[in-house]
DNA sequence: GATAGTTTCATACACACGTTTGAAATGCAA
DNA sequence: TTGCATTTCAAACGTGTGTATGAAACTATC
């Protein structure tokens, strides 16, 4: 029986490393410093450099999926098969924002190393990362059963804009807190959530391929 | 008197490279490489790797902070002082967008190097990048006399969100493209902008913090 | 408690990196 | 041409990296 000790402990340190300095300003002996074990432990345990970031990528990527698509089909059979868009989206980008921001430090860092990968394309991530693709079109569909007279078009762009804004905000929470001088509150995740979707969702409703456009917006804005 | 040859070879090289490949997946040996030059030309000319780093990123930086505010002036020019909020994040992403963007890959390496410079925090980047909040903030008080009835954090938001499309727009290209199969035109850069600018003209006009949202949104969604 | 399998450890290896060196080549003024 | 400064070049240096090795320590089964 293997006591995984050494390897909870490497995985823990390797991704809470990775996601404050990112994957290429990370050693291997950075990593088991902070784990405590021996350098040879990660090889010994993982084969190698790169087997250690794919295991952790597909772990948190599985997780953070999962989370997504658990939140979308809740939203979906509260509506009957059919979810709001808002809550569509808000299934989306709201397990990414409360995974990395907020005063608690603990659980951000699943969410701020899933931050990195999407920003730095090592080799071993690539290649798992296309699934990503499969993922999202999963929130397509949904999105064209709640915007059914949207041209798909525009339903790529708004799910494309609704991630921006939430990973734009996880990865440049600093710029924002100095150019605001602080005002911006990043610690109320689930105002900065209502913020994204609110703009994501402005900006589909009002899309100009749809009709009603008018109408539609106002709604939503008058809320 | 030094025949810069070499020198602006390098530069080029390193920006066409890092703005490809990155900063940490980039060596001295891959860009005099590409510059066919020799490997000990790089510490000659500038000192240091990260010494080429600084000088491509302030050249660059001035170049798109100058042209980003060249915009900004001429529109609030031609409003007599005052500009139209939509007119202003035009001015603000515009120039990101079309140097990024567009079939004619020439240009793109400029802009594209910044992207990587917004990513990827090299020690040399990130003294030199504090300077951008203070071009920012130009904005913002260019913002703040388009819509005085807004407070200011919706003000940095609204900025913050704009940045944040326009720049996962050049970053994740190949994702909207894959996830899209195609039918979101990355290439016709205009209308990118627009569509950028649309979304977050949307957010700031619909602001729950700002009175009388309802016939704002409504009239901007009309257009 | 002996033994086989698993895990840890100190150490070393091979390599790629940024940087340095000193000589050769080049350009330019007198 | 001569003399001097600038620029190029091949080669090497030192360092930090991921990985490999083989012995030691540990664990569990008989």
């Amino acid at each position: 029986m293997p006591s995984d000790q050494t390897r909870t402990a490497i995985l823990a340190a390797a991704e809470r490393l990775y996601a404050e300095r990112g994957f290429s300003d990370v050693t291997l002996r950075d990593i088991v410093s902070e784990a405590n074990v021996n350098l040879a432990a990660v090889n010994y345990h993982f084969g190698s450099k790169d087997e250690l970031i794919a295991e952790l990528f597909v772990t948190r990527s599985l997780a953070l999926n999962r989370e997504r698509l658990r939140r979308l089909r809740a939203a979906e059979e509260q509506g009957g098969g059919r979810a709001e868009i808002a809550d569509i989206l808000r299934a989306l980008v709201g397990p990414t924002l409360r995974g990395c921001l907020g005063p608690e430090n603990e659980r951000a860092t699943a969410a701020r190393f899933m931050i990195r990968v999407s920003i730095e394309s090592v080799p071993p991530i690539r290649r798992i990362r296309n699934r990503e693709i499969d993922h999202l079109r999963k929130f397509v569909a949904a999105m064209r059963r709640a915007l059914p007279a949207h041209r798909d078009v525009e339903l790529y762009w708004g799910l494309h804009f609704a991630l921006a804004m939430a990973q734009q905000t996880v990865r440049d929470t600093e710029r924002l807190a100095k150019l605001s001088e602080g005002q911006c509150d990043v610690d109320d995740v689930e105002a900065v959530i209502e913020r994204v979707v609110r703009v994501a969702v402005l900006g589909l409703i009002a899309s100009p391929a749809s009709g009603k456009t008018t109408e539609r917006a106002a709604a939503v804005s008058a809320r």
